[in-house]
DNA sequence: GAGCACTGC
């Protein structure tokens, strides 16, 4: 589906149909289906249910109001039913936001199968290339930045009665721009006298005061849970190394308790997880004969989706089950039957430097907030227990919440957004939290560089070509370097480019399987850099009838391929609503080289005397990640796609140009950098 | 010289 910021899309759906083929990631546990009777004597079991009369008579009453409900509750399950059956908000559609794409299209199976309706009809969901919605539906679930995009196209999101931000408390960028925008038209529509807009922002036990505050002091009405007590131990001592820590706790457990109790441990990311799994595995294998078997599996986003299933998968009979976590086992994936959870109290996390531009990955101490929702994943089916490896004063010490998002990150797309939605003034939008005036000088400073903001006497303008490329689900500097294509007769080349660096990696490296992945990948490597590899791996890919057994043969993610033809196609639908002109360069790759440092010329780095690089930009001293096919190598200029600092600063998926282009591109730019190298 | 938390349009 594509989008046109002036018309908003036709409802494409029809029910019975096949709407869409693609499903990047289904519902991970869908569940057994109850059979009605069932279903509705399980509605009516829910702690919600005992307030239900004087839940709708206050928020029939409220224009906005904020629900405050502890997991197991079944707000986000039964309030927007309430709402409907009660006949509120009838007028119009009742909207609720989700983070995620998988909660969004779950819940509203799950909603229309109580509903004993068909999904698409009455209840329905929203999330991108997938609009299984129709002229019925009046309960509507979707992922935050749909929303969002809606709102494009009609700030005032009139065709909402009742707009329900879920899962507030995680604060993605998306829901705190979504926070402005839903307060700015409920007030615009009051103005305007049109059908009022009831707001309902629901969360977990957090930020509480926050939100009132924000909403104009809205009423915050308290839901119980059912959440199964869970005991909480910490360490006496600080941990040097958490690691050992873990692994002594763990073992611990596998000692003392049931086979049948299953520990989640949470750590920070892939390697970490791997080595412990595999210490773990080792250690099983050793001991006593009195002690239960362990099943060890790893769990994080970049495993493959048949792995990850793994996890709900019941281990054999006296056989433990323990689950070694990156964060993702937070929120997005529930696992069932935990009972023992082990938190190291580390993630790693992004951070943004405004200054530098420079976002560092880094692992970090969690936040209050993100210690309780560890702990609470032990107690979903059953009372539990969480060993903190840290001690109850580094406990006290930690930060009440999680820095939003929307402060730990590049705010160009936030900012082109804002412009495109018409806020008076992007300067003094409204956040809840706001972010950074460096942030958003760097912001503005960046969108000024790629020609999609002018600026006027203090006034941020959005410029005809910013406006184009707001339309466009991408970083304002693919969507620039999309548009200006056509000046290259590259189009083509560059649509596939922005797509396959948008989407996640579609090269898969099993460490195991190192030397057969470099022979498979030499045929496709080009010594002009990441880009065009990636260029001809595409093509192959579709030559050959995106094929899925060619993609295992040479370590390709056939998924995120395949996602990466539907961004594809969508980012292609919008070229042609512009009316940009799609050619072909064929053999050609110097003018697709020129093109991507036409647009994407603020990320240029240049080789120095002693061998080492420096970005263009501020001067930073960068590395050539070891993922790229140019490591070995030493182009005397490159643009890269990111910058990430790990253990050092390093720049990800590389272009070889010419120093000449990026001058042709941005020659003031140019001269000014040049300017302050000389002196 | 040697590496990558998690989402989303």
């Amino acid at each position: 589906m594509s989008y046109d910021p002036e018309h908003p899309p036709a409802k494409k759906f029809k029910p019975g149909s096949p709407a869409f083929h693609l499903q990047r990631r289904g519902p991970m546990h869908p569940g057994p289906r109850k059979p009605p009777v069932a279903m509705e004597l399980q509605r009516r079991s829910l702690p919600i249910y005992h307030v239900r009369a004087q839940l709708i008579a206050q928020l029939r009453q409220l224009d906005c109001a904020v629900i405050i409900g502890e997991t197991g509750s079944g707000k986000t399950t039964q309030i927007p039913q309430y709402l409907y059956e009660a006949s509120i908000g009838r007028q119009g559609v009742i909207g609720v936001t989700q983070p995620r794409r998988v909660a969004a299209i779950s819940l509203a199976t799950r909603i229309s199968e109580e509903k004993k309706a068909e999904l698409g009809k009455l209840v329905g969901y929203t999330v991108r290339f997938e609009d299984i919605t129709s002229e019925e539906t009046k309960i509507k679930f979707l992922t935050d930045g749909m929303l969002l995009r809606e709102a494009i196209g009609d700030p005032l999101l009139r065709r909402y009665s009742v707009v329900i931000l879920d899962e507030a408390h995680e604060r993605t960028v998306h829901t705190d721009v979504l926070f402005g925008i839903v307060k700015a038209a409920q007030k615009k529509r009051r103005e305007l006298g049109k059908l009022p807009l009831k707001v309902i922002i629901m969360s977990a036990t957090m930020d509480v005061d926050l939100f009132s505050q924000y909403f104009n002091g809205a009423p915050v009405l308290y839901l119980e849970g059912r959440q199964h007590p869970i005991q909480v131990f910490y360490t006496k001592q600080s941990q040097s190394d958490y690691l050992q820590a873990a692994l002594v706790t763990v073992f611990q457990i596998h000692q003392e308790a049931p086979a049948s109790h299953d520990i989640l441990v949470f750590l920070t990311g892939q390697e970490e997880i791997e080595a412990m799994t595999k210490t773990c595995r080792d250690i099983a294998k050793h001991l006593s004969d009195g002690c239960p078997q362990m099943v060890v599996m790893p769990l994080y986003a970049s495993l493959p989706h048949s792995q990850q299933l793994r996890v709900f998968h019941g281990a054999p009979k006296d056989h433990r089950k323990v689950i070694l976590s990156t964060n993702i086992a937070e929120t997005s994936i529930t696992i069932p039957g935990i009972k023992y959870v082990v938190d190291a109290g580390m993630v790693k996390a992004k951070k943004y430097n405004p200054e530098s531009g420079l976002e560092v990955l880094a692992v970090q101490r969690i936040s209050k907030a993100q210690a309780w929702q560890r702990t609470g994943r032990a107690g979903r089916e059953d009372s539990g227990i969480c060993y903190r490896l840290y001690t109850e004063d580094e406990f006290e010490v930690l930060e009440k919440m999680t820095i939003p998002e929307i402060q730990r990150c590049n705010l160009a797309s936030v900012m082109l957004q804002l412009l495109v939605l018409r806020v008076p003034n992007i300067l003094t939008f409204d956040f809840m939290s706001k972010p950074s005036p460096d942030a958003v000088r760097a912001a503005i400073e960046q969108l000024d560089l790629l020609g999609a903001v002018e600026r006027k006497e203090d006034q941020v303008i959005l410029t005809p070509l910013g406006r184009k490329m707001a339309a466009f689900p991408l970083e304002p500097k693919f969507s620039k370097t999309i548009l200006v294509s056509p000046k290259f007769h590259c189009t083509e080349e560059i649509l596939t480019i922005v797509s396959l660096l948008s989407v996640d990696s579609v090269l898969h490296n099993p460490p195991a399987k190192r030397d057969e992945v470099q022979a498979s990948r030499k045929k496709f490597i080009s010594s002009e850099g990441d880009h065009i590899t990636l260029l001809n791996i595409y093509r192959a890919f579709k030559n050959l009838g995106k094929n899925k057994e060619w993609c295992r043969e040479n370590f390709i993610n056939a998924r995120n391929m395949l996602l990466v033809s539907e961004v594809r196609s969508q980012l292609r639908d919008i070229c042609i609503k512009f009316s940009v002109s799609i050619e072909s360069s064929r053999t050609d790759t110097r003018n697709i080289r020129q093109c991507l440092a036409h647009g994407m010329f603020i990320n240029a780095a240049e080789l120095q005397p002693d061998g080492t690089y420096t970005t263009v930009d501020t001067h930073q001293p960068v590395a050539i990640h070891p993922s790229s096919v140019l490591f070995h190598c030493k182009p005397a200029c490159v643009i890269y796609n990111e910058l990430l600092h790990t253990s050092k600063c390093y720049m990800r998926d590389l272009c070889v140009v010419d120093t000449d282009w990026l001058f042709e591109a941005a020659p003031e730019y140019f001269r000014r950098k040049l300017k302050s190298v000389k002196t």
